[in-house]
DNA sequence: CCTGGAAACGTAACCGATAACGATTGCAGT
DNA sequence: ACTGCAATCGTTATCGGTTACGTTTCCAGG
């Protein structure tokens, strides 16, 4: 924790070695033009000095921080493991990364924060960013990825094969023999929550199941929406034998619901979640869930966000990826049926 | 996703409103010394040409980035919790967060790598950092706060009351009937590591219970080390009743190996953890473990290291937090004695 | 009416690095 | 010895703001 107080720039590197400041810079960034023993040199005074060039300057001058932003509203175990792909997408490529949250991370969800917030630094502190919040289009003059975009947006995106994970979740259930599956869907305006209640309709109508809507609940990805939701559909007479979930978040609570009200696990009722959190692997029973690994989401956005910055994108703008089912504790056949 | 390319200036402002950059300056940073009239007239055409001041030419004329550095060798679940509450206490101080990790999350786990990288950023892109991994005394022209400090480092630090908190984790084993309790430490070189076996050996020692040296592990807090060790200690003869491991990583691995062994928690064995990370509570059994809420621990650093760059710290430069018992279903009085 | 001084504002140096451009040097070709 | 072209290196403008300092304006007091 030695405080040294030397802020050595590049001037004194040429003071010393008594070249030029362009010449310590073209030494520094490996440029054309200087003899070999000129290099040599430098790079010891360099050394001997301690120098060490000043990413803030640097940044000025080649109008590029080398910085990039993740904004989210709230930072969830999910927004961890985003966080983690990108890093690793990001490590060792003179990339960083900064973080954005909302502070307020649940309750008064102010509209205007993530905007104001993204404006402010999507022209000064970073080259770009990636968001994991919904909204619609983001104005900015540099690159935005977005992980899970709002229904309709048109910009650069990577998300998951939503509706073929969907189809898969509810064909297991349906292969298990259950019939009546309830549905709890997320927030609409996500293309996300959209594909996936698309799935659940596709699966069942391809089975020659009628879809009851009664049995499709409104949620909005907050776990608590769910609540109300699962309870609805399992104090019903006819309650449905299964319940698929459009996020495992939502899921746990339908576990938590039906634990409350005496309803076992996968013996009355099985539950598939979609998402994939590490909570779902730990808790008892184990969700059955579909896999959409937002570490390769948050991957994946940060390689495509670097490219875009740097110009060498070659992919297409909009990335989706698959998904794969995790069967773990919480599904089983009907107990009618089994 | 609108791309507006009009990266408008200082100057441009000035231009329009026909005053000079310096005038516009003092106007944004509300300085003394502009008539009403002005004032007014520069916001006006500030507001209508959407000018946002460069956060870069600021940085670099203020030598002051306001931007603070998060550098962990590891990204885990109690680093998210970490980087959640410095979060929390940076919000709308002014002050962003850029995370450091390393790449090898696991294995070749480089030492220069983050000295290097610290080195690096210290002078140059943040104004101070946070350190979440032990080295030892770490060179940087700006302020350090560790976060469970290596032991003997004598810098600014946030830690938990290890010693407090093992003491009453163990004092709760002991309540409930244990005499031979195993223990499974942390890295030596951790102060936390060190505090932890020093509560483990004074609670025994109040008790009149003999410290058994062949029931102490030598782990290194990575959640595998303990696997080998818990495995030695339940296959003895004389088994121990109760564990007591330096950190919930290694703790939920001892109830790993018990299940494998076919050994009941809590019936056969009591197991008690350190750090209340979330899996802890999500498992089962439940593990019984000493709260450090690593959200505190990472606010109160954000905390201090924000008033260290600023210049305004009173409090000490190193800070224990109180820690607290969470008992949930892993303890339980040993079978011949409940 | 004149002077003093504060208020208001502009000028220009500067933060640290980069790069276009110009100047110098060295050496091969004739 | 002279020209020409590269290789090498220095000069200087510039990135966008900030601020010390100088200048002008304006009003109150003498």
């Amino acid at each position: 924790m030695t405080e040294v107080n030397a802020p050595v720039t590049m001037s004194d590197v040429a003071r010393v070695a008594g070249v030029s400041t362009a010449t310590v810079s073209r030494v520094v960034n490996g440029h054309y033009g200087v003899s070999a023993n000129t290099v040599a040199h430098v790079r010891s005074t360099i050394e001997q000095l301690g120098y060490e060039s000043s990413l803030v300057a640097t940044s000025l001058r080649r109008s590029r921080t080398n910085v990039l932003g993740l904004v989210t509203h709230s930072f969830q175990s999910y927004t961890a493991e985003v966080l983690k792909g990108a890093m690793k997408a990001l490590s060792r490529s003179g990339f960083d990364l900064i973080i954005y949250a909302n502070s307020d991370l649940y309750g008064s969800y102010s509209e205007g924060w993530e905007r104001r917030h993204l404006t402010r630094l999507s022209g000064t502190l970073t080259d770009g960013c990636i968001v994991v919040t919904p909204w619609g289009e983001v104005q900015s003059r540099t690159p935005v990825v977005a992980i899970d975009p709002a229904r309709g947006s048109t910009g650069p995106s990577v998300m998951a094969d939503n509706l073929a994970g969907a189809t898969t979740a509810v064909e297991h259930l349906l292969a298990l023999g259950h019939r009546r599956i309830g549905f709890i869907a997320g927030r609409s305006s996500l293309e996300a929550a959209w594909s996936r209640e698309e799935g659940y309709r596709a699966a069942l109508t391809d089975a020659g199941v009628p879809v009851d809507p009664t049995l499709i609940g409104r949620g909005d990805f907050n776990p608590e929406s769910a609540v109300p939701l699962a309870r609805a559909l399992l104090q019903r007479a006819d309650r449905p034998t299964a319940i698929f979930a459009a996020s495992d978040g939502m899921a746990l609570k339908v576990l938590e619901v039906a634990r409350e009200l005496g309803i076992d696990v996968p013996a009355d009722l099985s539950v598939v979640g979609f998402d994939n959190i590490p909570e779902s692997a730990s808790t008892a029973p184990g969700l059955t869930t579909v896999d959409q690994s937002m570490y390769q989401l948050g991957y994946e956005a940060a390689r495509m966000l670097k490219s875009l910055v740097t110009g060498d994108w070659e992919g297409p703008r909009r990335m989706v990826l698959p998904t794969s089912l995790v069967v773990r504790s919480s599904t089983a056949p009907p107990k009618n049926t089994g």
